[in-house]
Parts: C-alpha cells; sequence; structure tokens
DNA sequence: CATGCTAAGCGACAGTCGTCGATTAGTCGA
DNA sequence: TCGACTAATCGACGACTGTCGCTTAGCATG
C-alpha cells in the first residue's frame, strides 16, 4: 500500500482488483488464482498491483475484508450467559452467513485455500472474544483460564465446526449447526 | 508418487529430500522454501522431485510425518471422562510435544505455513477422536451433536489452543497449557 | 554375468513472480 | 488554465515452477 489512498485514480485500481479477485475466487478455488491472471481480468498493469498489496494474499484478505468482518461482528455479539439448550440468535446468523457464502468460505479456508487468511480470520475471532470478555462476563468456569488462551479455545473450535460443516455440504440447518455447537461451548465436549 | 516405493534408488532419493526439507525448516520458515533449494540441498536434479511428490507440500507432509502422527496418537489416547481439574496425561504429552517442537509448529501452522499440512493435521485429528467416540464412551452431554461435529469441534479448539500458545512464546509450562484447555473442554467454555 | 527395467540426470520450454527504471497520463492546487 | 505531483503503464530482468523427451546409470532377474 505505497500509493496514497485517498486519489481517486488509487481508488478505482482497487475497486478493479477487488472485484476482479471475487470474480475469479468465484469461478475458481484461491489456490489456482495468479497476480498476473488479476491483472488481466481488471485490466491493470501487473506491476501496479504491487502498488498496492504485497502479494496476493493482502488483496484477497482486502476483498474478503466484509466477509471476515462479519463472522467476527457476529462472534462478538454472542452472549455468553445464553441457555445451553439454544444458541443465541448471532450464532445462528453466523451459520446462516456462512451458509449463503459457503463457496467463498470453501475455498478461503479448505486445502486450496490461503494460510494468511484462515490465520487472520482465528486472529482476529479470537481478538473479538477477547474484547467480548474484557467488556464484561467472562464464564466463572475458566477460573484460572487466560483469557487469551480462553479465546483462542473459542475461535478455533468455531472454525473447525465450520469447515466441518462446510466439508460435509451443510448437513441440516444453520440453526441445527449453531445449537450443536453452542451445546458443546457450554455444555462442554467431554466428559458427560 | 509414479515411482517404486520399493525401489533403493527412490528409497534413498526420499530420504535425501526429507532431509534436506527438515534442515531446511529449520532454517527458515515454510514459505520461504523452494524446490529449487531442497533440490539443491539434497543434491537431487530438481525434476526428480517431480517423479516423488506432486508439490512442495506433499514433500512437507512427508517430511513432518512423524510429527503429525504423534500428535494425533496421542490426542487419540485421551480418556474423554477424565475429572476437569487436571489433563489426562495423554494431552501433557501432547503440550510437551509441542514445546519440544515449538519452531517447526510455529512455521507450519503460523501465517507463513502451508494450508494443506493445517488442514491435514485438523482433519486427521478430528478422525482421530471420530474414532475414540466409535470406540467407547462419548460424552452424554453431546446427545443430538453429530459426532463428526463433535471431532471437528475438539480438533479446531485444540489447534486454536496450540497456535496461541506457540504464538504468545509458551507462557508457562506444558502441564499448564493442557490444564487449561482440559478445564474448557470438560467444563464448557461459556456461561460459567 | 548379461539383459531388461526404470530411477535419475539433463537441458529446454512457456508461464509466473517480484522488482526495476523510464515514460505516460490523471488530479489537484495556485 | 497551467504546472507539480504521482498513479499507472511499459518493457525488461533473473529466479522459480511444472513439464517434456532424451540419455545415463543403478537394480534385479535369469
Amino acid at each position: 500500500m505505497r500509493v496514497n489512498v485517498n486519489d481517486p485514480r488509487a481508488h478505482r485500481t482497487r475497486s478493479y482488483l477487488r472485484s476482479a479477485f471475487l470474480e475469479l475466487a468465484a469461478e475458481r478455488g484461491l489456490a489456482a488464482i495468479t497476480i498476473s491472471e488479476v491483472a488481466r481480468r481488471a485490466e491493470i498493469n501487473r506491476a501496479t498491483i504491487y502498488l498496492h498489496y504485497p502479494d496476493l494474499d493482502a488483496l484477497a484478505a482486502d476483498a474478503m475484508g466484509d466477509a471476515v468482518a462479519t463472522v467476527t461482528r457476529l462472534a462478538g455479539l454472542c452472549p455468553l450467559d445464553a441457555p445451553p439448550e439454544s444458541a443465541p440468535a448471532p450464532l445462528v446468523d453466523l451459520f446462516t452467513h456462512i451458509a449463503e457464502h459457503a463457496p467463498l468460505y470453501a475455498r478461503a479456508l479448505g486445502a486450496e485455500g490461503s494460510v494468511s487468511l484462515a490465520v487472520r480470520l482465528r486472529e482476529e475471532l479470537a481478538a473479538a472474544l477477547l474484547a467480548r470478555f474484557s467488556a464484561g462476563a467472562r464464564p466463572t468456569v475458566s477460573a484460572g483460564v487466560p483469557p487469551e488462551l480462553h479465546a483462542a479455545y473459542l475461535a478455533g473450535a468455531l472454525l473447525g465446526v465450520i469447515a466441518q460443516w462446510i466439508g460435509a455440504g451443510l448437513p441440516g440447518s444453520a440453526a441445527d449447526a449453531a445449537n450443536a455447537t453452542w451445546r458443546l461451548m457450554a455444555g462442554g465436549a467431554v466428559r458427560g
């Protein structure tokens, strides 16, 4: 990002690049997208891309920023004291959002996806949960558990479930998946 | 893997390639390793590598097979009915193993790591846990939760915690990290 | 030991990547 | 409207990738 963010030329160029990337991402897996191809599709010189993004991962992260923000926002909205029987509404919304964009998430988080994107999503998710802990009620059951580890546990579990759900072809409804996940989060996942 | 597995020439070549890869992995991040460099280090012709592995990820997976197997084995040994206060011994061993090979796991699972390796680890971990469910006691608290989702939840949570623990510089002891993780798994991670 | 099989070596190919210096052209303020 | 600034273009570079056909050489069987 060496160029001026406010220059309309730069703004246009980045917009074209994001659109071209998302077009290609809808057609093939993320791993099959090349810098050259994005440049051709966007009708932007290849060298110009490097004025805006250090690599393709950064462009992918920018193009998928809205999706990532939605996931972290919904996760951060979940009340931590909801009853174990039924998932809080934001968690259901989160799974609904995933289902609506399943091809994109499958490609971004699957074996042909992007490491840096997956790592970023996990870290931002953990950060959102950590902020939620600071802002209010942290479950008393986790006394002695470092909050960072606690947040990483939940973020990893959520992403693990999402990956499995997508990989299995989205069996059941979003509410079913959310309820099952919430039950494990609230009631424990071992020793029943 | 187009070549004969039993031919001593092929066996030697693969051994050289694995060693060269692990040497390079100890020196720099996985993302900074190239096929050409492995070939030079192993003193094997670059084209020959393609006779044994479709890409660098496959070579990485082969070279790190022992490490992955250790993690899945230890995870599969955990008794699911251990008391929440202290983690079962295999889980402590798992965190000890991670700590002993922290640089390798940090590079393999971090932002400069390998997607396919991370995905493979998560899937094999989930498969090991699923096998454990079939073999015996599945917690009754998870009634109504599909076993595949349950296994993915635990695998994701464990990898999330491991990534956080490594990223934070291995704070505390392996037993501390294992105990905190087990407490969340056994007692629930929300609604305390 | 001689012969057939095949792994490994070798050189070449087109394509991609990341970078560079020099040029063109779009923006904005005076 | 003119001029300074700078985003974008262009062509080129060395390096890496994946693949190919051909040759060399190590292994195993008779």
